[in-house]
DNA sequence: GATGAATGAGGATTCATTCAT
DNA sequence: GATGAATGAATCCTCATTCAT
């Protein structure tokens, strides 16, 4: 296995103390060029500039510039399921719509975090091709999303939870997403998250 | 003298015959490439070449390779606001998810026309400043459905009808690109439709 | 003989009355333009336009773009000539001092009007190959120069009038075009033609 | 890391003997094509060409095309005023003429040596926005200049300084510049150099 | 392992000129 | 004669990637 993440698949990461951190600069420096240059200013020389290594370096670390932002989307699936699964070992008992309420929120506070990220996520789910769909934070995240509804399906009125899983999944993202980047007027995070579980409650909630 | 459509603000339309043509030629071949070769095959090169004209006189119409996108967005959005119209006419008086599926159909045969140009109108208005919001497709399609609510106010239940409109568009957009786009297995047109409309009627509708 | 005025030969000049109305239309644009858009603006088309006519009139009256600008070279001169001429037969036998300072007053008076057109002449003076020396604005002057020092080359101290001539176009020129082109602080037009006139006199009067 | 130079600054010069080699090529060839080609030749990538390198290198040390002038005009400047202080030191207490001639002799060299720059340091300077002013060439020159009347002040007859520097420098470039480029029959260096010295000594010198 | 100089294909845009109507 | 749509060569510049040191 090389010590590279090829595109599209993390092989073995990486060993050295020294290795990890400069991984993390390189992915950090990302993230931060995104979020405050725009997606236009993520070229590889101005992540290397920014994470304080050279382009070679960067290189030998990442098959490619598109592997960057794969390792960066996998960061990312990481903490959205962590947090799916905080929230549902904590209130696993609880209300339905003050489950889906917390997640509500979390995946909220991951969007505002990085919203330009998640912009990008979206963007490359929809460019993605056939072949590594599977690998999609997209499909990844829906497929969570389904074995969720699937221990609740007595509580969810749907039938058909791939086509559930996959319109909530959208539905959400999409409407944080938006509010989270383009900021519309009258639209606080408050109500976001209230019209977004409404939404969702209505949706799958049996009666 | 004819003019050419600036960004953001297509100005007096071409005059002659042949004008016309040719700027319904490059439209056309913008969305063909954005098809079938990929929103990076868009360079001003390519479609000039398969629309037939040189690139000079791609330029001679359009600005610069942005009013080209800003001028089939202008359309979409025509497209989209002239197929509400037609079904509120037609539906006015009949059942609410009756209407609000036909707009759904409408729209699902609108982003099955032109999927890729659908994902760019996401994208896009994903990453407009503030100042352009105003002329982004999302902002406008979103005032004509906030009217629509309004119209229909008594039969919705919602009480701020611009987080429903932001809402219920995010959603439905994005659900019905996400599914024309990646064709996810299990999850045909007449599921998906039947899925969207139960989420916004069970969203919007009183009762 | 062509009705166009070919590069660098302005052949038979237009006849109609229409056809000459045209033509100044065009220089006057040219010079509008280059005055108030600057020597980048002064494209082809942009001309046509603010002359009110089409491109394809502007090629029926001008073999190509250079040729307008050689109309103006051809213009200025004339307006150059003139003006010394003018001066000459009215202060014929008036004071050498007061001669000079005659003519560098009429000389700022036309690069006021026009300074980028002059500016253009210089750059354009310093560009053109040998073979086109004869037409070039620069060497025309200086001829006429040079005749007059002739006519009063008892007055004169220099024994190689085309260097006399030569050096005193280029020095008052320069100084003249640098002074209303940079406006520099502190040299106002009074004082220009003052330290000019001395510069020359001092070089040329005899005692 | 190293710094390009910007548009009218240079930073942080190369640091590495490979680094500096190549931005001397890309100097001398801009220099050569200049000279030899004319200045349209003067293109990014005709520059690349003849300097040997790629326009990707030659971009890694400029920042674009006008920068490569910039630092042509800087080192013109610099090569101007080395040899002024070099004259003027070893000529301090000689006759004021011999000063003026030897200053004149070595500006005829330098315009020799690059005929074409210096053509071109005349439209740029005339070109400049007034917010440049003060980094073209030309201000500079002058600002020196000026600076070294004012240590002769006594011997000098003008009152007004900056007028004289300004009147001074523009005239003799002019002269010089003309005389290079255009080669003018019957006025050779040993001739332009006596003239342009006694027109400035007659100008400036009292008595 | 690290560096960063070098590469060069590729993209957007301009504009003098032509020619069919 | 007049028009202005069409042409396309030419220019500047970017950036992912490589490789000699």
């Amino acid at each position: 296995m090389s010590k590279r993440y090829e595109s599209n698949a993390a092989r073995k990461g990486p060993q050295q103390q020294r290795a990890k951190a400069t991984v993390a600069a390189i992915l950090e420096a990302t993230i931060r060029i995104l979020e405050q240059e725009g997606s236009d200013a993520v070229t590889t020389s101005r992540i290397a500039e920014v994470a304080g290594v050279s382009v070679g370096t960067l290189y030998q670390y990442f098959a490619n510039r598109e592997a960057i932002l794969d390792a960066l989307q996998d960061r990312e699936f990481e903490r959205a399921t962590d947090m799916m699964n905080r929230v549902l070992a904590r209130d696993a008992y609880g209300n339905d719509r003050e489950v889906a309420r917390a997640v509500i929120m979390g995946l909220l506070e991951l969007h505002s975090a990085a919203p330009a990220l998640h912009r990008l996520l979206v963007v490359e789910g929809l460019s993605v091709t056939p072949a590594e769909r599977v690998q999609a934070f997209d499909m990844r995240i829906i497929a969570v999303i389904r074995s969720f509804l699937s221990l609740a399906s007595t509580r969810i009125r749907r039938t058909n939870l791939d086509a559930a899983a996959f319109v909530v999944f959208q539905a959400v993202r999409a409407s944080m997403l938006a509010c989270v980047v383009e900021r519309p007027a009258g639209l606080d995070s408050e109500t976001l998250v209230d019209e977004i579980t409404d939404l969702v409650v209505r949706y799958l909630a049996a009666d």
